[in-house]
DNA sequence: ATCCTCCCCTAC
DNA sequence: TAAGGTAGGGGAGGAT
């Protein structure tokens, strides 16, 4: 403590000497929040120039407070305060005097509702240190600010004390002080200059800076050096360990000692001689609160307070930043709430459930989402100014055990548990000494045995039946010996569980945690795996859990009365079993090695802020460095590429409750299929950005972007004339290259094969034929074949597109390049030939693209006969943290390339085909003939859009749909089941040629827009709201049509649909008072206990809402299904099997 | 059946 | 302020 304060005050008056001036003599800061310049900034102008600067705020000794801007709270409390604008102080040191302060007020004229700072009124600090006000006996620091009561106690230059050999010599604190400030300018640190500006994507060195403080990223990278470790153990070990004979000593000891029967361990067999022959035993091992154990290295002081390892300074943060709508994030997951029943959590025991309220969330720690609703609360909530003001949204990445008794978790926010814990003090992450940690964790098992598998960079699971046996000893003895070593190494504690299995193991090690060991004999199984959560069990997390949840089985022996058959047909084959066997203590996993590698990816979802495409491109750049630099390192090439962004969901406000952070997101996913494995910057980048600019997004709403390679083969196969093959390509310009940024693309399994046959046939020389599409009459192999013999170089970037060929401007040279240079040529042959037959022009799309040379797309208003060239496919998820319905993936195909066909003929149930309205069959059947006759294929969504304009009528989709899954039954006990796609689904239904896609191209030809009146008049509904019979028991009950309710006064479906298509084609997008309209139609039929209205209501919507292709509308649709199930929910207790996909 | 693709889920 | 990554297992549903 002395220490500390001496440093600070060191700190101070040695800045205080470099005084250029005495301008802010008298004038006492403190900063409040974030600002720019930074708060250290501010401090250093202001010290600089005579004045001073507290860390804190106290009224006593503080003059002014400086913020840009301040939460919606308790201005009351602050009138007689002076808040002013950052520039004062900056607007002063430039006219080298002080300025009057009542022209920065933050705040010109005080009214009531203005935002105040978010400390008390009182103020306790008594000491006045120039510099920081620390007063030891002062116990609750949180009464002095709030916004900055607490902040990381190690600010103190934790540079210098790291690199010191001696522990003791850090700066010391003990958790009594208050010393809360000194948001440090670490002196060793570069710090001041880097931080002032917000760490956001296209940053320089943004990329780095990021991963370099990502925890996850760290844990995830750690993790996979280690199972390499491992791997390279095994490799490289000659199967002795010298390190043995310690624990046969130890063994030898012990039973000299005590004897054979006498210990705790006495029912181990020692060395496993009486083990069943084939059984293992299996320890798994566990650094405890791993970043708190190491980081509470630097503060033994702290040892035994709650402690959290966190990059929240512990100032409160400033929570009103300008655009911020913590509501609106509150209230969507307010909705998910009500549209998931019961999730559960690790740890949380479940709550008695009233229909699908969810008793249990309240409890449920560790979720963002239900955090940043508390948070939001609290917002709006009194203005008390105590502890529950304290605001972050930095997650926490480990606590200590005290923290946990206060029921903080890991993962959990920080605003969060310093709710539940306000004593709760946060340390840095340390990044490095984890590492070393681990490390040393592992070589200390490894000197014992490499029959290991790493779990994780704290975590891993031996198998120790080996090592017992050479060595005699109890498997307790070996977990006494490795972790007295692991706390000598490192001093910090580790934890082992001990059992027949894995899970068990597993199981074992959070009895004995913390400080402990646990060997689960077998005799002991069951009665130990009775009343365990099913939540403990490892595999089964928040959507498993609360799928059972709602079959009601919450323990261990709930779930092992279930039978077999019950869970496969709920959860699938595997999971099934996997869960049948996990509740009854039965894992036949074996530890193993990292296999093969199967996919390598980047993505950064943190931070990502655009306003230009350009910027996208240029950050797609740098992350597709990083993927090649990933691959690379694990000597890997890839063929498939994906690229998945997150984006700022249509009605989400622009700035997140957390900052920087992507806040409620769709997801979207692109893919392509290479011809050749690549592991080029240039190529990924290319393809990335070629696929980024197909999904249409406006930069500004990207928030988040990732990379992802899978298809992996080693480098060393494919990998010929490569400098040959590039030069090949230079003599192409330079712009013709940058422009040329998609790759030869088709459908993956085309791709695969052409590929995979490419391989086969390298000798010939001679491109294969490509293989047919499905559902094509196929365009000939031999009409490629042939146009390859020809002959010609030049390569022209406006031509239009053949059958099987991608555009030349399509082609990326740099995958050309890693093509043999036969085949090359063939393909330039190839191409040019076509180009000469083909009329260019036509396919550049207007706007977007059309200023940019090479970019030409797939013409996406017209198809001809492409259909077989698939394209990249684009995905639309819900939100981040899917659950139920919003999980569930759409098909937006924002793109505009795919174009879709139908399937073959033959692949039609011909029951499926009888089945539909004859006007209907005769359409597809003439589909069909046209296909045969002209080679092409009507494009599904003709017949999708038939049923559009033809309103009386069902589309294909929804006739095979309802004839399949009708009765749509109330799932009540069944919302268990897979939020996925309904097994009973059309097999049409699902099938990615046939969707959407061509909507599109169709609806820009026709606009036909149904003017606004049209929707208006939708808009008006009549509800006799007409309850019949009602809730209890009826679950069973066949659900009756009731023609009641109408929306603007259609009673039956048709009329309906044909309101709702109206509605569809009047706008580009729904208004939100549309959708609460019609939520409140559907409530009603809800109401009416006119279940099956709603769902074929919502088919309806979902089809017309595909084809769409819409954002809004399908955000549209699903705060619709989010209504609906909430609604269905609490009124049967179970969900309707809707399709969001 | 068995493959493949596109996801979701889980763990740290 | 805040650093919300990453890989594997497996289910659904289509193709073969
Ligand atoms: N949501 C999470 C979970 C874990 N971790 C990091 C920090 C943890 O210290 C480390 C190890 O995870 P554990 O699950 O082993 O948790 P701890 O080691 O912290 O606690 P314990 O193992 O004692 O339960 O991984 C993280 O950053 N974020
Ligand atoms: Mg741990
Ligand atoms: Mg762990």
């Amino acid at each position: 403590m002395q220490a500390k304060i001496q440093k600070l005050q060191e700190q101070c008056t040695k800045e205080q000497k470099q005084a250029s001036s005495n301008i802010f003599s008298g004038v006492s800061i403190f900063v409040n929040g974030y600002t720019k310049p930074t708060p250290a900034e501010l401090r250093q102008l202001v010290l600089a120039h005579g004045g001073q600067y507290h860390h804190y705020y106290s009224r006593m000794l503080v003059s002014h407070i400086v913020a840009i801007n301040l939460p919606n709270s308790k201005v009351a409390q602050l009138t007689s305060e002076k808040v002013v604008r950052p520039d004062w102080i900056t607007d002063s040191v430039s006219a080298g005097k002080l300025l009057a302060y009542q022209e920065y007020l933050l705040y010109p004229t005080v009214c009531k509702s203005q935002p105040g700072l978010t400390f008390t009124k009182h103020t306790t600090a008594p000491s006045g240190g120039v510099c920081e006000t620390i007063d030891l006996n002062q116990k609750t620091t949180r009464s002095i600010v709030t916004t900055a009561n607490v902040s990381h106690l190690d600010t103190v230059p934790t540079n210098v004390a790291q690199s010191t050999t001696n522990p003791s010599s850090r700066c010391i604190v003990t958790a009594t002080d208050t010393i809360t400030s000194v948001k440090p300018m670490d002196p060793g640190k570069a710090r001041p200059s880097k931080t002032d500006m917000p760490a956001k994507a296209g940053d320089r060195n943004f990329v780095a800076e990021f991963y370099s403080n990502s925890r996850l990223h760290h844990i995830s990278t750690w993790g996979a050096e280690l199972k390499d470790y491992v791997k390279q153990l095994q490799k490289k070990g000659d199967g002795s360990f010298p390190m043995r004979e310690k624990l046969c000593k130890m063994a030898a000891n012990t039973r000299a000692e005590v004897g054979v029967s006498t210990n705790r361990d006495t029912r181990t067999p020692p060395g496993g001689m009486s083990r069943t022959k084939g059984q293992r035993t299996i320890m798994h091992l566990d650094m405890d609160s791993f970043f708190v154990s190491v980081g509470l290295r630097n503060h033994p002081h702290l040892q035994g307070k709650p402690v959290a390892v966190t990059h929240s300074s512990g100032k409160g943060a400033a929570r009103n930043r300008p655009g911020t709508n913590i509501e609106y994030e509150r209230a969507y997951w307010q909705k998910k709430r009500d549209s998931v029943r019961g999730r559960g959590r690790k740890g949380v025991q479940y709550m008695h459930r009233q229909v699908c309220e969810e008793s249990g969330v309240d409890t449920e720690e560790g979720e963002d989402e239900d955090i940043e609703a508390i948070q939001a609360e609290n917002q709006s909530g009194r203005l008390g100014m105590s502890n529950e003001e304290f605001f972050s949204m930095a997650e926490i990445a480990s606590c200590s055990y005290e923290a946990r008794q206060a029921g903080v978790k890991n993962g959990m926010l920080m605003g969060e548990a310093r709710r539940l814990c306000p004593d709760l003090v946060p340390i840095h992450y340390d990044f490095d000494a984890y590492r070393e940690v681990s490390q040393a964790l592992y070589d200390a098992v490894a000197s014992y045995t490499h029959d290991i598998e790493a779990v994780s960079c704290d975590e891993m699971l031996i198998d120790c039946t080996d090592v017992l046996v050479d060595t005699s000893a109890t498997p307790l003895q070996f977990a006494s010996l490795l972790r007295r070593e692991i706390r000598e190494k490192t001093q910090c504690n580790a934890s082992a569980g001990i059992a027949e299995n894995i899970l068990l193991a597993k199981l074992a090690t959070r009895k004995a945690k913390p400080n402990g060991q646990f060997h689960l004999l077998p005799e002991d199984v069951a009665e130990f795996i009775k009343d365990k959560s099913v939540s403990d069990l490892p595999g089964v997390g928040r959507t498993t859990s609360s799928k059972l949840h709602a079959m009601n089985v919450h323990m261990c022996d709930q779930l092992q009365r279930v039978a077999m058959a019950t869970l496969q047909k709920e959860f699938g084959p595997k999971t099934g079993q996997l869960l049948y066997r996990l509740c009854r203590g039965e894992d036949s996993r074996c530890i193993t090695v990292e296999r093969e590698r199967k996919s390598v990816s980047a993505e950064i979802n943190y931070g990502i802020r655009f306003t230009q495409m350009s910027e996208v491109e240029k950050f797609l750049e740098e992350l597709a460095g990083e993927v090649h630099n990933r691959l690379v390192k694990v000597d890997r090439k890839g063929k498939q590429i994906t690229l998945k962004v997150k984006v700022r969901r249509q009605d989400a406000p622009r700035e997140t409750a957390k900052f920087l952070g992507h806040g409620v997101c769709d997801n979207l996913a692109k893919s392509v299929t290479l011809p050749v494995a690549t592991q080029e910057v240039r190529v990924i980048a290319k393809q990335c950005i070629t696929l980024v600019r197909g999904m249409r997004i406006t930069p500004s709403d990207f928030r988040g972007i990732g990379i992802q390679m899978t298809h992996l083969e080693a480098p060393s196969v494919g990998k010929q004339s490569n400098q040959t093959l590039l030069s090949f390509v230079t003599p192409v310009t330079q712009k013709d290259i940058c422009s040329m940024t998609t790759s030869v693309s088709t459908t993956s399994a085309v791709i695969k094969t052409t590929s995979s046959l490419m391989a086969h046939q390298k000798t010939c020389r001679i491109l294969p034929p490509l293989p047919k599409l499905p559902n094509l009459s196929s365009p000939p192999a031999q009409v490629v074949h042939t146009r390859m013999q020809q002959d010609t170089m030049e390569v022209n970037n406006d031509v239009v597109d053949d059958w099987l060929l991608p555009s030349p401007s399509q082609v990326d040279l740099d995958v050309l390049a890693e093509l043999p240079e036969d085949i090359q040529r063939q393909l330039q042959k190839a191409m040019t030939d076509r180009q000469r037959s083909r009329p260019p022009g036509g396919n550049i799309l207007p706007g977007h693209d059309s200023d940019q040379p090479g970019c030409s797309h797939w013409p996406s208003d017209q198809h001809d006969d492409r259909e077989d060239i698939p394209v990249e496919v684009t995905r639309v998820t819900g939100g981040e943290r899917s659950s139920k319905a919003e999980s569930e993936s759409v098909d937006l195909r924002l793109n505009l390339q795919p174009i879709v066909a139908l399937p073959s003929y033959s692949q039609l149930d011909p029951g499926c085909l009888a089945a539909l309205p004859s006007e209907l069959r005769e359409e597809l059947e003439h589909a069909y003939d046209q296909e045969r006759s002209k080679r092409s294929v009507a494009p599904l969504t003709a017949v999708a859009t038939t049923g559009d304009k033809d309103d009386g009528q069902t589309g294909l989709t929804e006739v095979t749909e309802m004839s399949h899954v009708y009765p749509l039954r109330l799932e009540q006990a069944k919302s268990y089941n897979s939020p996925r796609k309904s097994p009973a689904k059309s097999p049409r239904r699902g099938a990615k040629a046939g969707r959407g896609g061509v909507g599109r191209g169709r609806r820009r030809h026709s606009p036909k827009k149904l003017q606004y009146d049209t929707r208006q008049k939708t808009i008006e509904a009549v509800s006799p709201q007409k309850v019949t019979g009602s809730s209890g028991g009826d679950k069973d009950r066949e659900p009756s049509v009731s023609d009641a309710v109408s929306l603007c006064g259609a009673v039956d479906f048709g009329a309906v649909k044909l309101l709702l298509s109206q509605w569809l084609q009047s706008c580009h997008s729904p208004t939100e008072s549309d959708v609460e309209w019609l939520a409140t139609y559907l409530t009603r039929l809800v109401g009416d206990l006119n279940l099956e209205m709603v769902v074929m209501v919502m088919k309806y919507l979902h089809r017309q809402v595909k084809m769409k292709e819409s954002r809004q509308w399908m955000t549209g649709y699903r705060t619709l299904i989010d209504h609906v199930q909430a609604v269905v929910c609490s009124r049967y207790g179970g969900m309707l099997k809707l399709q969001v996909t």
